[in-house]
DNA sequence: TAGCTGATAGCAGTGACTGCTATCACGACT
DNA sequence: AGTCGTGATAGCAGTCACTGCTATCAGCTA
């Protein structure tokens, strides 16, 4: 049963979220998930690494948008803009679904080993976008400082947004977080002190 | 046997980090490393809460000293330039040991689990960092700010510094990162476009 | 000597994850 | 229609990280 249906992974993360958001993610085991699924928990593990990264399904895509942007940005355009405009597009399309963020947001506070693949998934679009950049040209290690420190902005952003999401324009977080980190660098001793 | 000797989680720590070079991280049981120090498997897990920690028991001193160098920085001293003190401090201690650092370098590596609790570690350290900002009176965002940053910084220069430890001076990666950086979002499209 | 306290040993169990093998669905070929 | 190759799945058995529980021990105190 459920052999050979479509979108094995798809339907897996579908289940997995359902039960991690019903039960919680230490409640869930494998075997649950691939059975809601219609399937065998040998065939989760084969179509999941593990059971932390079926959470993260959604963000597939989200990462390969993103080195998109960057890609796509008019030349010309600056490292730190390319990236910013990347990461400002996110903000967009997270801020439609304030209650699926929150939701997932909730979860990966109430599980340590969610918070650290969301650190390494993070980690691993702002490697992603500095690989995107690089292939327009932008010389190391700018185009590293240009995507971690996007990246960093842009958590920042987050976590000040998913605090009150409803009154709060996370694209605009994000923009004045840049704003604010670019006076905070303007302004310290210098590298001649 | 064993029993009751001193510094039980500096013993387990030392024989980890043994066991982990000679055979890998994951070729080496949590049992393996007990033994090696002269206790019981259940011990270990009671003194460290997992494997993966018992790597990074030594951070513990390091993560209290750049907080310490942070409250302890001069009054008036911009929050970017107490962060940058702190890590800079932090890369001339590493600069010491090339050797170990090389090493430790090589088993994050080779292993997931360990390079995201190492990013988990950095997280902290970050968190500590904005921490201390805010008890000196320094506001959110830019606490947050100025101290991910500065980390964001300090890994892209050490792992530069990493690939050439002998022919490289690491505070100095770090301080040019720093320019760099200040640069690169100095030159930025801006808030207005 | 007896009793208290905190640390350790030891057992038994759960669940994530893996290697191996048998089996199945589907298309290609005859 | 029958056969065969291919890739995906089921199912079993095993390892190991990690946990709860209980018995036991070292050292201190009365």
């Amino acid at each position: 049963m459920g052999r050979w249906e479509p979108n094995p992974r798809g339907r897996l993360a579908k289940a997995a979220i359902e039960l991690f958001t019903t039960q919680g993610f230490d409640q869930t085991t494998g075997a649950q998930i691939a059975a809601r699924a219609g399937m065998h928990e040998r065939s989760f593990f084969r179509l999941f690494p593990d059971k932390r990264e079926v959470f993260f399904h959604a963000l597939e895509t989200a990462q390969r948008e993103a080195v998109a942007a960057i890609a796509d940005a008019p030349e010309g355009t600056a490292p730190i803009d390319a990236a910013a405009a990347a990461l400002e597009q996110r903000c967009a399309i997270i801020q439609q679904h304030p209650g699926a963020a929150l939701i997932r947001h909730g979860l990966i506070e109430a599980n340590v080993e969610l918070r650290e693949r969301d650190l390494s998934k993070h980690a691993e679009l702002a490697t992603g976008m500095a690989e995107a950049l690089r292939e327009r040209g932008t010389p190391e290690p700018t185009a590293r400082l240009a995507a971690d420190t996007a990246m960093a902005v842009f958590r920042i952003a987050f976590d000040r947004w998913i605090g009150d999401p409803e009154h709060q324009d996370l694209p605009t977080l994000f923009r004045d977080g840049l704003s604010e980190l670019a006076s905070i660098l303007a302004h310290r001793r210098g590298p001649s002190g």
